[in-house]
DNA sequence: GAGAACAACGGAACAATGTTCCGATATTAC
DNA sequence: GTAATATCGGAACATTGTTCCGTTGTTCTC
C-alpha cells in the first residue's frame, strides 16, 4: 500500500519503518492470483506446494506472506468480495438504477456460486474464519443497499426489501438442499429479480 | 449380523463362507462407539489414531473393518441415523400421537444439532458421502412421516403438512446463518409444533 | 487334546501435506 | 563500494491417512 520511497531518510530514528522491499509486493499480488486459481481448479484443500509453484515462489515466502494457510484463503475470499463490492460502483456509474441492481445481483450470484469450497471452510467452525461471515454480510450489504435505494428511489423496484435478506436470500438460492449445482438457480434469480420489479407499482 | 455357529460344518463347499471370528464384531462395534466418542469430542476431523486408541485397538484393525476414513464417519452416522429412526418406534408405542410426534421432532433436533461437523464433511463434495443425503431423507422422512400421518388421523395437527417438508424445515432451523450454536433453535422448534397443532382445528 | 489353517490383529513403514527454520540472495542505505 | 538486513528458497520436521507384513489367537479337523 505504501511505497518505500516515501520513508525517512535516517534509519536510527525512532520511529523506524522497515524498508519494503520492492519484489515483495509483486510476489504477494502473484501469491493472490495463484492462489485464486488453484482454488477454483483443485479446490480450497489444494497443497500449498501447489500454489507456491504456480505463483513461481518458494514455500517459505508463500509462509512468510501468510502465516497459516488459513491466511491464504481468507485473503483470497476477501479480494473476491471487494471485487464484487467495488462492481457495484461500477455498475452504477453505467447502467440505470434498475439494470445496475439486476446485474449485481447476477454478479453476486456467480460469486457465491464460485465459492462452493470456501463456504465449506467458512463454517467448518475453524476460529480462523470467525471474523469473516460479518465482513462478508456488511460489505456485500452495504453494496447491496446503496443499488437497493436506488432503484427504490426511482420507483424502479419494490420498497419493502431489506438488503441483507435480499442477499442472503439470492446467496441461499445458489445452493440446493444438499449443495448441488445451482442448475436452476439463475433461473430463480431472474424470477425473484422479476418480483422485485413487479412490486414497484402495486 | 449373523453368528459363526450357524454355519455349515463343511468348509469345502461351494458356498463358501468365510468364518467370522467371534471377536471381530465386538471390536466392529468398540470401534464405532469410539468414533462416535471421538468425533464429538474431538470433531470429525479427530486422527484415526486416536480412535484406535480409544476402542483399544491397532491401526490396522480400524482400517481392517474401515478401509477408508470416511467409512467410519459413515457408519457413525448411520447408526445414529438408525437410532433417530428407531426412536419414532419407541415414542409411538409410549405416547399419544401429538406427544410422540413432538418428542420426536425434539429428537431429531438433538441429532441434526450434534452432528454439526459430520454435516459439514458431509457437504464436502467427496463422493464417498454421495449417497448419504438421499439415505437420510428417506430414513428419517419415512419415521417423521409415521409419526405425522398419526397424529393427523386423531386432529391433533394439520393435515396439510408433508414430511420431508417439515423435516427439512426442522434441520435448517437448527443451524444459523452460518452454522452458530441454535441457542435459538430448540424455541423456534416449540413454535412450529405450536404452528402445528394450532391448525389441527382452522 | 494336538496340530494346521487362516482370519484378525498390531504397529512399523510409507506418503502427502501443513509448518518451521536457516543459510543464501538481493536490495537498500550510506 | 560496502554493510545491514529484508526476503527468498527449499530442506527438514510434525502430523496424519494409508499400506504392508509378521504375529497372534481362534476355529476346524483328526
Amino acid at each position: 500500500m505504501k511505497t518505500p520511497s516515501t520513508r525517512a531518510t535516517k534509519k536510527s530514528t525512532a520511529t523506524k519503518l522497515p524498508p519494503v522491499r520492492a519484489h515483495a509486493k509483486q510476489n504477494l499480488s502473484a501469491l493472490l492470483s495463484a492462489a485464486a486459481e488453484v482454488f477454483a481448479t483443485s479446490g480450497v484443500d489444494a497443497p500449498v506446494r501447489e500454489i507456491a509453484e504456480r505463483a513461481g515462489v518458494g514455500l517459505g515466502t508463500v509462509y512468510r506472506h501468510f502465516p497459516q494457510r488459513s491466511d491464504l484463503i481468507v485473503a483470497v475470499l476477501q479480494s473476491h468480495v471487494e471485487a464484487c463490492s467495488d462492481a457495484a460502483a461500477v455498475l452504477t456509474s453505467e447502467y440505470e438504477p434498475e439494470e445496475a441492481l439486476a446485474r449485481w445481483l447476477h454478479r453476486l450470484m456467480d460469486f457465491v456460486g464460485a465459492k462452493r469450497g470456501l463456504a465449506t471452510a467458512l463454517h467448518s467452525g475453524d476460529p480462523a474464519y470467525a471474523a469473516l461471515p460479518g465482513y462478508v454480510m456488511e460489505r456485500l450489504g452495504g453494496a447491496l443497499r446503496k443499488l437497493l435505494d436506488r432503484a427504490i428511489a426511482v420507483k424502479a423496484v419494490r420498497s419493502d426489501i431489506d438488503a441483507e435478506e435480499l442477499l442472503w436470500t439470492v446467496a441461499t438460492m445458489c445452493r440446493g438442499p444438499y449443495g448441488e449445482k445451482p442448475a436452476y438457480a439463475r433461473k430463480m434469480v431472474d424470477v425473484l429479480i422479476d418480483g422485485l420489479r413487479y412490486g414497484a407499482n402495486p
